[in-house]
DNA sequence: TCTACTAGGTTGATTTTTTGAACTTAGTGT
DNA sequence: ACACTAAGTTCAAAAAATCAACCTAGTAGA
């Protein structure tokens, strides 16, 4: 395996996984619907053939994307993210709400469907069955789970 | 300025942004508090000095990072977020929670500071004064404001 | 049957980005 | 005077992405 960032961070772990060029827009066109390899292409104008087919092998290995072949005679397949993969939704939220407050040139906004409006992003605490700002949340090591269970 | 993708997509544009290598570890590197250049240098094992120079120049021009002059002689910087940039909090976040939940090895994760207990990531519709799931949005596409105010 | 076309790629050359190491300029500390 | 720090710059080498052409297998039409 590839090891870009070596550093002890979520963040850069994460990103070693879904932080090369166009990587997050291939996740993203397959959530959105895309599922063969020509609609992926399709959706990313500029991306060539042979980026798009070693991304789409590394995200497999990865455990983000999962292929089937749906017809054996000709070959065909069809990708759909796994669960890991599905779970980056908040993160293109994120990206779409940054974008649609800080881009020149915005297309896209993200509503609560019932009633037309936008959402700002939050936090919830299940523990204390709360909503949680921002300025309330704090970064912390994880420990081998040692003292969070005693 | 450089467009590296051509996609009438927020996420798309706001990549051209942040995603290039080493972007978003820089701005996240700043938001924790390196100020200086050797500072976010030392905090990011494996960056070169001249990569490091050339993002910091277009974060500033992209108005994601200022730069003040805090001495004149010898000539010192310091780098700080714009408002822009700390808008990218949420999406730290989303990534250090997808990578809480995703990775082998982890070395964060996100709590509510008045528990201790780990956060999970929601949506609140203003305008309803209700959370939102995840199941209950939608991405429209915006035309120019035309509709959303009449 | 011949031709064109689609899906799903692969191959190889060119270009762009990153890395890595050395060097610079200006000042500090001993 | 010498070593050392901050904040970079310069240039060569390596790695990654782009671009265009090609390939295989099947399908559709004339």
């Amino acid at each position: 395996m590839k090891e870009n960032y070596k550093l002890p961070c979520n963040i850069a772990q994460t990103l070693n996984i879904v932080g090369d060029r166009w990587t997050l827009l291939i996740l993203h066109e397959i959530l959105v619907g895309a599922s063969t390899f020509n609609e992926i292409k399709k959706g990313l104008t500029g991306i060539s053939s042979n980026l798009l087919s070693d991304r789409l092998k590394y995200l497999e290995q990865s455990e983000l994307v999962s292929v089937s072949l749906y017809s054996e005679h000709p070959p065909r397949y069809s990708y759909s993210l796994t669960e890991s993969g599905k779970e980056l939704e908040p993160v293109f939220h994120s990206l779409l709400i940054w974008g649609r407050n800080n881009l020149d040139k915005c297309y896209k906004k993200l509503v609560h469907e019932a009633c037309n409006h936008e959402v700002e992003q939050t936090f919830y605490c299940a523990h204390c069955d709360t909503s949680v700002e921002e300025e309330d949340l704090v970064v912390l090591p994880v420990e081998e789970e040692v003292s969070s269970r005693a």
